[in-house]
Parts: structure tokens; sequence; C-alpha cells
DNA sequence: AGACCCGTTGTTAACGTTCACAGTCTTGCC
DNA sequence: GGCAAGACTGTGAACGTTAACAACGGGTCT
């Protein structure tokens, strides 16, 4: 027994002692090596419960060399793609035993994601995903610390990173196909930051779309996703003769646009479409419920920690893989025949 | 020169014989111990960097029983509230050179809390903050693990933690004083879930306001925080002939209730006046704006950590502190006098 | 019967850092 | 000139785990 005033908390080796084996028969059962005799097994178990031993995971990295911790590195995590990548990749993470460590940018510039990364590869992690969604965030990920798995999600093509994505471009088609079969003669678009590769991809492909029709594309507006530049971009949108239809770059910036029209008397869907994206749970509540193109979030949380883990617990170099992601259309109030 | 193939991280022995110095000081150097000979801090810290050196965190956290880590447990952290207290505990704790490492709870229940907490101490985290709304969240502090500083956030009085939170009572008060104030007769409420403490404290506000001016209080509806809820909440309330003015427990539940209510065809603010509660980024541009509660999440997440480090950095045993962060008044177009 | 293998257990040495302590070299001062 | 105090540096031993290898016993194969 140890002194009444003894309150370090127990070893491996207070355990091997208590169960009358070895340190390392110890480290064997918690490690489940199959060479251990069952009864043996037991009375290790049975040690451990008495105790209430609990391995020391520092310990246990420092062997080993894995921290068993994955590292995240996110712009923004209140906004609500951000938010559910995040919330998507910890779950998935958690499921497979790891921990999750979190860094969130409030600017992604090239150096602040360096200095993430540095600090991360301080902490041992295993693996890191970075949600990178800026031009500037993917091209910092050309200069990464070599060694440590990582990958994208949202990312460009810079650097050898495997990359995890939603197809931005088919969003875009999706949702200006729809205007265009409704039969509006062509559609606007409020967009994204230019620095912004999901921005980029829902230009192209509501360039794309309208191209394949043979429409001429209007000046895009310019928006920085927040619902007040959706409500800039709504008044000018009012103020225009020949606006029939709006494809808005994200759900927020389309509230903008829709309180904007209530506010100049357009009406819609009767005078004016209009289509979101991202379809945040409040989209079906706006007024009038907002058609919208939905991002899965979740899976594209869940996928990049499948890919980061199929890189960390496989061995080898690892091929760059590229996930996509595709978007769904959801049908709503806000759209109707011009 | 090591051999060609040495692909070996370099240590801090490494360090020390490239300065000719020993590795205890290098040790000193790194940790800026005083007593460190100007000349020869130099020839360290250039060996550190002509040998690209990054000290093993891991190994340090061995021996001094200190990760630098902080463990953040939250309930879904896609709800903009939770999102926007973790985003600002990560910025604080990181300003402080802590690490956060986040676990994400489905389902706060008693055991899920539990389970958490013994997975964040495994890892050593030097302290815990918990994101507690919920009642059994709040309980299950009760039984911490001893010896790890823990701050609760929103969290009740359960345990002995430290609690850090906005005062929803006085926000309640705020919203229903103010309809009184425009001249309604009474304040219908829809409140949040029960088990939550948010929505209790906002219950009681309520109350009290209605109380102090002697007006009855009519049976709150129930919502779950979702706009869902509220869309309901709000269809019901359409359907009542003598509702003048409904303060709601959060924006996205109100959104719901104005959606509700111009599907009906009853006018905000002619008809009917609403409030909400969080003032999230949208509520500004709903139809109409939004007059609600302001909750500053950054704040609360900021003093939680400087409660939390408090009692970490300081020794002995810590003072549970109960620390009031004020909700502001925010006014907007969706309520007006009867 | 002897060699050999395999399941089971123990012994010893890492892992890379900080801590405790013991030196050595200045410096100032009587 | 000697001595103490302090600055600076080095040595050895922790921290708690896993890895590598050795040792032992009982069974199987020849």
């Amino acid at each position: 027994m140890g002194s009444i005033r003894d309150r370090r908390p127990p070893v491996m080796a207070d355990v091997a002692k208590e169960a009358g084996v070895s340190h390392q028969t110890v480290s064997r059962v918690l490690n489940e090596h199959p060479n251990v005799r069952g009864e043996t097994r037991a009375r290790v178990l049975e040690a451990i419960e008495k105790l209430g031993y609990r391995r020391n995971l520092v310990a246990r990295a420092l062997v080993t060399k894995h921290s068993r911790t994955l590292g995240v590195v996110s712009f923004d995590t209140t906004l609500y793609g951000p938010a559910s990548t995040v919330y998507g990749i910890e779950r998935a993470a958690r499921a497979a035993g790891y921990f999750v460590s979190i860094v969130s940018l409030k600017s992604i510039d090239r150096s602040g994601v360096r200095d993430a990364l540095d600090y991360l590869a301080d902490q041992a992690v295993d693996g890191i995903v970075v949600v990178a969604p800026q031009r500037s965030a993917a091209e910092a990920l050309a200069d990464l610390p070599v060694g440590v798995p990582t990958v994208a999600v949202e990312g460009g093509e810079a650097g050898d990173v495997s990359v995890v994505c939603v197809d931005q471009v088919e969003g875009g088609r999706l949702a200006t196909r729809h205007l265009l079969s409704l039969g509006h003669e062509t559609v606007w678009h409020v967009r994204g930051p230019s620095d912004w590769l999901e921005a980029e991809g829902r230009v192209a492909g509501w360039r794309a779309a309208l191209a394949l029709e043979g429409r001429e594309a209007p000046e895009p507006l310019a928006g920085d996703w927040s619902p007040r530049s959706g409500y800039e971009a709504g008044r000018s949108l009012a103020s225009m003769r020949d606006v029939t239809a709006v494809f808005v770059a994200n759900d927020q910036m389309a509230l903008g646009v829709l309180r904007a029209f209530t506010e100049r008397g357009v009406r819609v869907p009767d005078q004016v479409s209009v289509v979101g994206f991202d379809d945040i749970p409040e989209s079906e509540f706006f007024s009038p419920p907002l058609t919208t193109i939905r991002q899965d979030f979740g899976a594209v949380g869940r996928h990049s920690i499948e890919v980061l883990l199929r890189q960390i617990e496989g061995q080898g170099p690892w091929a760059r893989e590229r996930l996509v992601v595709p978007p769904s259309f959801v049908s709503r109030a806000s759209t109707a025949r011009p």
C-alpha cells in the first residue's frame, strides 16, 4: 500500500505490482496483444479497475510517435459552412478514436496558414485537415510541413495534397439551369469574394449553364457572403428593369437580396425568381422559402477524415486523392415562371 | 554530420553537439532561463536555426505534466451560439499559447458528458471548458474528474465549478419590458426546450417583467430552437385573436414565427410585434428586420478562458467564480405600438 | 529422446525532454 | 590574496510508456 498522502495517480508499474505481473504484461493487456493468458488478463483488468488506473497518453505518444490527434485549420468557424464541416470532421475523427485540435484563423493569408500548420506540427498531430476555401489558403498548402499527412477541404489544385470538396461548378450549373428551364431569358448573379474558390466555381457553373443555352451573361454583382452585401446587391438589382432571375452565391446574401426586394416592392417569385446556395437551416423559412443548392457538409467532413486516415494508417507514399461531393437542388417557393 | 539517410528530426542533443554545449543549456535557452551567457545563447540559437530543430512538446509534456492544451466540450457546434462561443474560446486560448482540443456532443446526456470529460482527461489537458447549456450537462459537472480546472459556460449552479454566462433572465426582462413599454397589454412567449437553462432563464425574465406590471402571463408555447418549431408556434399564435406582442426565445424560431405570420397575412409590426433573442447575423435582414436581444458570445468565450487560466496558473485551491455577461437590446423594425 | 516451435512472461533499453544538483568560473570586497 | 556570492554550465536521473529481445515451459515432429 502506498502512503496515505499518496495522491499520485497510479501508473503501469502500480497495476503490475497489484496484479503480480510485469508492467509489460499490463501494457500487453491494454494494447490487446493476443498472447496473454485469459486468467492473467483478468487479473490485470481487475487491478486496473481497483486502482482506477488510466494510461498516460503522453508517455505513450512519446514512444510511439503517434498522438492520435488530428489538427484542423479552419477559417471563421462562425459561418455555417465551415462550422458544419468542422463538426462533421470532429465527429468522424472521434468515431475513429482520434482527438481533434482546432485552429481557427481570422483571416487566411499565407503566413497565417503556415503558422497554424507549424503550431500543429509542434503538437505532433498525426494528420491535418485544412479547410481552405480561399485561394491564398490553398496556395499556402504548397509549402507544407513534409511528413504529415494532409487533406484540404474545398481547396484548390495547388500543392500535392488530397482534396475533398463539393462540386461548386455543378451547383452553379444546377441553379442556373433551373432558372432557365422555368423560361427566364437570362440569370443574374450575386457572387462571393473573388479570392474564394467556391465563389469562382459557382460563377463558372453559372456562366457555363448560360453559355450552353446561348445566353449572354450579365456582369455579376460582387458580395462578401454577408447578408448586408446581398442587401446592397439586391438594391442594385431592384432598380434595374430587366431582371427576372437571380442566382445568389449563398443563402445569407440571398436573404439580403430578398429583404431589398421586399423593401422596394419587388415581389418574389412573381416578378423575380431567386436561388440561393448552401441550404442553411433558416432558408426554408425565408419569405418566401428559398429555393437553393444544398451542400452536404457532414459528408465532406466525414470523407476528409476517411481520406486522411487512409493516408495515416496506410503505409508508403500516399496517393493524392480527389473526392468530389455532389450538391443537390432544393426546390422551394422563391422561383417561378417569368 | 549525420548520415545521408538521416531523416530523423533533430533533437536537443543534436543541437547541443552542434553548438558545443550540453543539452541542458539548449533547454535553458528554449525556456528563456536568465542565466545563459549572451554569446552561448546566440550559438545555440544559430544551431537550432541551422538544424531546423523544433522542440518535442510531447516529451516536454511528459515531464512537466502540462500539455498546454485546453479541452472544450460543446453541444452541437452547428448552432450559432455554441459555434460563436467556441470560436471565442479558441481564439482566446491560442492567444494565451494554449492548444484547444474539441469534443462536440450530439446529445448532451450525463454519460455523454462524462465520457467526453474522461476522454479529455486522458489526453492530459490542463483545463476544460464545458459549454453546458442543458440542465443534464450541468448536472454531469457535479461528478467531475478532480484535479482538472474546469469552467462551465452557460451552466447552472450544480457542482462547484466556475461559471461564465449571459444574464438570460435580464435578457427576457429587456425584451418583455420593451414590448410592454410600447403599450402592449401582455406579451406572449415562444420558449426554448425545458431542459435548457437558457430557455428557463428567458422564461423567468419574461414572467418577472410581466408580473412587475401586474400583467397575466399567458401559457408559453414550446419550441426547440429550430425555425420549424417557431413556424408552428407562429401558426398557433396567428389563429388567436388577442395576440399583439410575442417574445421568441431565439432568432431562428422568430424567423419561423415571422414566416407563419406572413403566410397567414398577419402584418409585423402593424398587427403583432415580435422580439427575438441572440442577434444572429441574419436577423437584421429578416422581413421585417428583427428587434432582438444580443448576446456577446465572443466575450463569453474570452472570459471563460480568463477564468480558466486564472485557475490553472494560479496556485492553491481556486475560488469558484461566477461571471455574468449582460445582454443588450437591439432595436429594429419588428416592434411597434399596438 | 532431442530439436524445435510457439505461447506466455519478464528484463532492459529506448523515446526527448526537464529537474535537481553539482560543479566551474567570475567578480567584488575585505 | 583569499573568500563568498553569484553567474554560468554540465551530469545524471527522472517522467510512463512501448519495443526488442531473452527466458521459460509445454507440446509436436522426426
